[in-house]
DNA sequence: CTGTTAGCGCCTTCAG
DNA sequence: CTGAAGGCGCTAACAG
């Protein structure tokens, strides 16, 4: 069954008693219409039922009205989260989002490859896409204006948190509070897609190495399940650590379910934090570093909308971060492998030592 | 700045050496050219990294090769998952996916009445649209074909699983493990909107009555934090009931929360049950009815695909779920409220009592 | 302030 | 099997 003929502009135009013109004027609402006349089209148009074609002022204005959002994934909470803020912005200045999963280096080739979106979107929004320099000038080469959310990408519009001071704080909370052996989870699926910013590790690796102490990265599979094994295997080694730092939530409660499971008390033999700060963190009494995801969303739609409306380019958005304490995280009760505590908490930017 | 200017069919065609009909044709995949001019056109296609403007296309096929899907919100769990299915499935059949997000019935309204997509797309699928006479009514008005998933809709398309049974063999699976205070967790917002089909009770209800038991449905906020509240006033209640079935592991999460902050034990004190199975039920060891989310997108991408294709509308898919046991439910340890086994559990579908 | 005149880029007849 | 002509519904100039 074919979709009903709808009616068309000139349809409008007859009702009112106008030109075709003044009814694009005014559904535009371009200046210039006595408000008489206004009035009277919008009445027609209310009492057709009719929708402009946006196919058709594509054509000849050369905007789409769409823009495009890249995710790797639908499914973490993370997107959701995000897509949530870049949707709902966009639509408050009347852009529709339209939505593409092709998260890894070799996915985004065949995406690229085949163009869908060139001459389809005005603008594109890159979430979390692996910023390798290759799939970024695969996305440039589209032509269109970009926008990178939740990755940097230098000289490049994007908007961000600051995953490495984020991390890195993180990682001293843990050593100030006692911790030495603190292990940092990681994510990585199959196809070598890391789940985070990398900067999130860089950032561990920061703060363990001017604290002096010897870090350890685990790189595991993605979400829970990631976590979950992890800290199975963690557990198994020699000497476990004290204090785990997970790369997100998700990977945390795995961590978190293995301990319980494994009656490992927390946060009294293995302290956590987690990266995120969603719903469950809080009702899991998760330690965790929160990041404002629906705003960098929201964000993100505002500089596709600057970038539409000519505005420079290139400019690096950081939104704040926040650790949040919580019980997961406490200083480690057995203290023989304690370091001789200075009384001087390691500060954010000591001076050369 | 501008998008650069692309190049248009005419100048493949010239590039290619033939008219941009046969250009056309080749671009659709129509039959009648020959494969050596097919080839050429390709080619140089390629070359000039071509792209078909969609909008002009659509502008005389009438086909605009997108669908809308609306949901009520981004951030659950469940949308993310679904939409993740129903985006992949479009994108094989050629299809774009725009989001939008409208749940109640009132945004719902205000986005119906912009009908930002008249026109604009070729269909429509209603994820978890709150399935009121008015809501249903106005998505038809579109005059659209609509796709509704994870709610069922006499005579319309729609592709979902028994809520009503999944619920009633949970509910029934608690009753055999002998217990009889099960309270039931509903969520609903400020709005009014219900976060989960409303069969689900009914499944539960329906159980209860059978067994001749007295049912108790609190209803709470949305999410882990509604889960959490909920509980902690059935703590306080009086009798507190031995078993908890939510209707989203969300909400289950949260029960588990505070269960563990007080202290209760799970299952011993108290059994909870979940809905959803998400990859966190797993790891908090949590006993729920798993639905095949991803499916139910994929599902309604396929139906769309053949509503287009000209086939039959009104075909109500119904996707199996599976009550996935773990270790947070058991037979209460508390026997004095047990009423007396018969020792013949309760079946499925009993004859008359 | 309003109407008229040209296309925007593509697909669909219809000839050849 | 291929090309030429016409028009899809709208907007942007220009007249008036």
């Amino acid at each position: 069954m074919p979709v009903p003929k709808h009616s068309r502009m000139s349809d409008v135009a007859r009702r009112a008693g106008v030109s075709a013109s003044t009814v694009s004027r005014v559904l535009r609402g371009a200046p210039g219409v006595a408000p008489a006349v206004r009035a009277r089209v919008e009445r027609a148009a209310a009492e057709l039922s009719y929708a402009v074609a946006r196919d058709a002022s594509s054509l000849v204005t050369g905007a789409t009205g769409r823009v495009a959002a890249i995710v790797p994934f639908l499914h973490p909470w993370f997107f959701g989260v995000a897509l949530s803020g870049l949707v709902r912005r966009l639509r408050t200045v009347g852009l529709d989002t339209l939505v593409y999963e092709a998260g890894t280096t070799g996915e985004l080739a065949g995406f690229i490859g085949e163009l869908p979106l060139r001459r389809n979107v005005d603008a594109v929004v890159a979430l979390a896409l692996s910023p390798d320099p290759e799939s970024v000038r695969r996305l440039e080469s589209l032509g269109l204006p970009v926008v990178f959310c939740s990755r940097t990408v230098p000289g490049r519009s994007s908007v961000c948190v600051d995953d490495r001071g984020a991390a890195a704080d993180a990682t001293r909370y843990l050593l100030n509070l006692g911790h030495v052996r603190i292990a940092y989870l990681q994510s990585r699926d199959d196809t070598g897609f890391s789940w985070s910013s990398q900067d999130r590790v860089s950032g561990y690796l920061d703060a363990m190495e001017r604290a002096g102490t010897h870090p350890q990265v685990v790189t595991t599979g993605p979400g829970s399940g990631g976590g979950w094994r992890a800290t199975a295997e963690l557990l198994a080694s020699d000497p476990v650590p004290t204090a785990l730092f997970a790369e997100s939530d998700d990977v945390a409660m795995g961590a978190l379910g293995v301990l319980r499971r494994c009656r490992v008390p927390v946060p009294g033999a293995m302290s956590v934090i987690g990266f995120d700060n969603q719903d469950m963190a809080e009702v899991m009494d998760l330690t965790t570093v929160a990041q404002p995801v629906t705003e960098l969303g929201e964000e993100a739609g505002r500089m596709v909308a600057a970038l539409l409306a000519g505005e420079e380019a290139g400019r690096q958005v950081r939104l704040a971060t926040r650790l949040v304490v919580r019980h997961s995280a406490a200083a480690p009760l057995d203290t023989t492998h304690r370091p001789t505590r200075t009384h001087q908490p390691i500060a954010k930017e000591p001076h050369e030592p």
